[in-house]
DNA sequence: TAGAGCCTGGACAACGTTGTCAGGTGCGAG
DNA sequence: CTCGCACCTGACAACGTTGTCCAGGCTCTA
């Protein structure tokens, strides 16, 4: 039995239980301390016969490596972790498993954490895992400045950032064309002959809403319209408030007779108030999303890859933790229309 | 500068960059170990001046606590490990949530993987996590035998399984009503007069799978009906199995007028192909998902309440990690029908 | 004014692992 | 037969933190 661990226990209160650690393995074994971590870790220079001895005792105590004593002596822990705004969002998920994926690769985990679009709780999740010495951080920010990190990143911890750019620190970025895409849909609602447009999406302080709002306004400058104030409404976030922002673009003298939808949860609700009217209105939103191909009619969107994003910032944070990696770099990722219907509809005047 | 952590550098070439240590702090503050630590950790016995004399040595350096140390020594890691089947499915992400959020409620940070329904990796990942002492697993399984989690359990590592049952370990378990969800939903269309209902699910092997198999077949022998071979498809994983199954039962001298979907990638699938055709066939699905009340007609489905099985089951296992809990229990939610009008179409022969 | 008690601060030894280095053994060649 | 060399093996000191315990200085009271 353990000595020295049970006496800890006592004295620390610790929850191990009676984990078996080298030592015990290499007293059972009777072979030193080293010879079991050799073989733990496969190191050369051990005859089998030991090799024999010491797996037997390994199997026998049910020992496994206790590695934060590993990552205290080696440095790296061989994890990174991933911030994002909500784990239940649906497009985060393809994201958070490419990045997952991405890490197994490369023997590391995954810790991940919302951040509920809170900066603060984003600081305080970003500076937890630093404390855990992680390898290295991706982060999708909810807040914009990112001046905290500064020291982390100084010390050595890999950091990108994903769908949105950092605030106030120069920092690695990969992010979807969104003023581009924004600006393409809208134009594809232009070439189908809409004139009032509307455009529903989230606080312009989110990088992404802004940037899409700025694709909008592109594409109606360059077709020579003229936006009205109440075409546009912007601190979408619940439900509710879309639903408003859309009926009151609906209704009044000069409605609008086609919605761009800023993001995929605003997208969701336009359906939801298109549905019930009888008069067509054309709509293009920006994100795809599961099943949009059968509503009816179908919803055209921008399509960006969330899963390629993740997979392009893993990859990026690793090449990092090589060294292959000098100056932070912004990059960025195309969109793709997708037409399905609802942005072919005519204008209904 | 700290002189000791340059040297590890440059002996064991580790990426901590040059992190302070509590050493470097107490070096500049002109205290003692030990004082850095009481403030580092809020512990009284410090005069306010040393405190702030500490304090300011900590943003100088841009001190953080290593936390591997603290791990090492204390012996709880405050993290919490969550294996599921593929972070990406939309019906893992409420739930991943809600084990983050009561993991955050006590001070505990999340470290997930995705087994990608393999046995193996699913055992790799656990052993991975139990490596680094995890103080606790929620564990969605995709294998059927778990005894290789014994002597992690035996050695203090709190475990829960949700969704489906553990194999040949005495464990604590989450899950829905799978079997009653089932028998309501196949039910719910013998009552609006279906006979010929067909069932397309997972493989048996999946306890979820079979157990909505089962309550299918009580439904159906309840009512009298001998179920015919062909009416069931059960190794349906990819769409294109599913579509090939439900193509063929809708076929033939005496095609289902009804179909009962197993889970809700088989349920997308089955609505797609009933949308090619013209004859109306009744629907209901296991899982809800979003959009369902959008479609033409609206899915009816059982729906089962994934946060709160995460819910249930982060709780339990910090009841566990309390000492609050002593004998593994079976814990079952219950389902919930929502009809929406595809499962209240009537027979069309 | 002495003694008791409290408060503050620090020395030290763990926690479980791995890198370094030196000792020991066996084998082949001269 | 002896020397050298390759190969195994184990002792030891870190890694950065925290629990224990003791020393000194202070206040308060008899």
């Amino acid at each position: 039995m353990p000595e020295t661990t049970r006496r800890a226990d006592r004295l620390t209160g610790n929850r191990y239980g009676n984990r078996p650690t080298m030592k015990d393995v290499a007293a059972r074994a009777g072979v030193g301390l080293k010879t079991v971590s050799r073989v733990v870790n496969g190191e050369p220079g051990v005859t089998p016969d030991t090799e024999r001895r010491v797996q037997e005792a390994i199997d026998a105590l049910g020992f496994r490596r206790n590695d934060s004593a590993r990552v205290l002596r080696k440095g790296r822990t061989a994890s990174i972790g991933l911030i994002l705004e909500d784990l239940a969002d649906p497009f985060y998920g393809p994201l958070s498993r490419a990045v997952e994926e991405v890490a197994r690769a490369h023997g590391a985990l995954l810790i991940n954490g919302s951040s509920a679009e809170d900066p603060e709780r984003e600081q305080e999740l970003a500076l937890a895992l630093c404390a855990r010495r992680v390898d290295g951080l991706v982060v999708i920010p909810a807040g914009d400045d990112h001046r905290y990190l500064e020291p982390e990143i100084r010390a050595g911890v890999a950091t990108v950032f994903v769908d949105r750019p950092a605030g106030r620190i120069d920092a690695d970025v990969v992010l979807s064309d969104n003023y581009g895409g924004a600006r393409d849909g809208v134009a594809h609602l232009i070439a189908h002959g809409h004139r009032r447009i509307g455009f529903i999406g989230d606080m312009p302080r989110i990088h992404t809403a802004a940037e899409r709002l700025r694709g909008y306004r592109a594409a109606m400058e360059d077709a020579g319209i003229t936006v009205a104030e109440r075409w546009m409404s912007l601190g979408a976030t619940d439900p509710e408030r879309v639903r408003r922002a859309a009926e009151e673009m609906l209704a009044g003298p000069d409605p609008v007779t086609a919605v761009f939808a800023g993001n995929n949860r605003v997208t969701v609700t336009v359906v939801r108030v298109l549905a019930e009217r009888s008069r067509r209105v054309a709509l293009v939103g920006f994100d795809d999303f599961e099943l949009a191909d059968l509503l009816q009619p179908g919803v055209t969107v921008v399509a960006q890859d969330s899963a390629a994003l993740g997979r392009t910032a893993a990859e990026r944070l690793f090449r990092q933790l090589d060294g292959t990696l000098i100056a932070p770099e912004r990059i960025e990722l195309p969109t793709r229309l997708v037409t399905r219907g609802s942005g072919e509809l005519p204008p209904t005047d």
